[in-house]
DNA sequence: TTGCAAATGTTATGTTATTACATCAATTGC
DNA sequence: GCAATTGATGTAATAACATAACATTTGCAA
């Protein structure tokens, strides 16, 4: 996928997620830009929509967030699947990528007929720091 | 982790979930428990937090679902991480395991010094059925 | 029987996401 | 130029998902 020039508020909203610490949910985006012209929570929705589907976003299910790609540059759909670590205590986001995983997910999958379409991996837990 | 005697409101929300095709959202069990004298979201909400810790019933993430467990009898707990395929036509689950990626999952965060302490992994897509 | 812990009931509220409809801006074809 | 189309945006209302706070009941053990 290549990614189309951003519209304003789409960048509004990935200037956000970029320069956050961690994932964000779509209303703490819509309140960090109020100051922007930010009124309602759809803005954010709609933007979110594109930058997933550019895939420069990455949308945390298990947390109901949103985190910008830690692989600017590299196209994660080509990559195969994402796996995400999430602290529950900081926030903290490490996005990353096994070939091995995605072999043997897709493997089960075809052995089943099944047409995988989009696939989540999330593992909550405590980053070294706030395991210590 | 061994299955204590279900309450009134846990055994009522484990035959729903039982009983029904695929997963269900809290709020449609809730409905379907109104003939039984359920009356609030927290009734169901309550229910499910104990079936989860049990290990009868599992959670969603990604469609904010929940679903029983697959393999009764068996400990969900012991056999590694849980995988799930989606069918997103027909709402069809499958619940599966795979100890190579439980290891290659539980390999990488290791090499993180993360601690983790709940994976998710979801695949929506189509099943054989609905793919046709 | 008294005290405690777990479960339940109830109301209100908080959080996340979408529907519906109007308006605006850029592009295309004539 | 100018209508027609398309994509983006603005706004209000509502739907869907989840929890907080507090009162009451139940089962059980000291
Ligand atoms: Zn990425
Ligand atoms: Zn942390
Ligand atoms: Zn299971
Ligand atoms: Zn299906």
């Amino acid at each position: 996928m290549t990614t189309p020039q951003l519209t304003k508020n789409q960048s509004l909203v990935f200037d956000v997620l970029e320069k956050a610490e961690g994932p964000l949910s779509a209303y703490t985006i819509l309140d960090k830009l109020r100051d922007h012209g930010f009124r309602a929570p759809l803005q954010v929705y709609r933007a979110l929509e594109k930058l997933l589907e550019y895939g420069v976003v990455h949308r945390l299910e298990s947390i109901n967030s949103f985190v910008a790609c830690a692989h600017p540059g590299d196209d994660c759909h080509s990559h195969g699947i994402v796996a995400f670590a999430i602290c529950e205590s900081c926030g903290q986001v490490m996005e990353f990528h096994d070939h091995e995983v995605d072999h043997r997910l897709m493997a089960w999958v075809r052995g089943q007929k099944f047409k995988p379409e989009k696939t989540t991996i999330e593992i909550r837990g405590l980053c070294e720091a706030c395991a210590a």
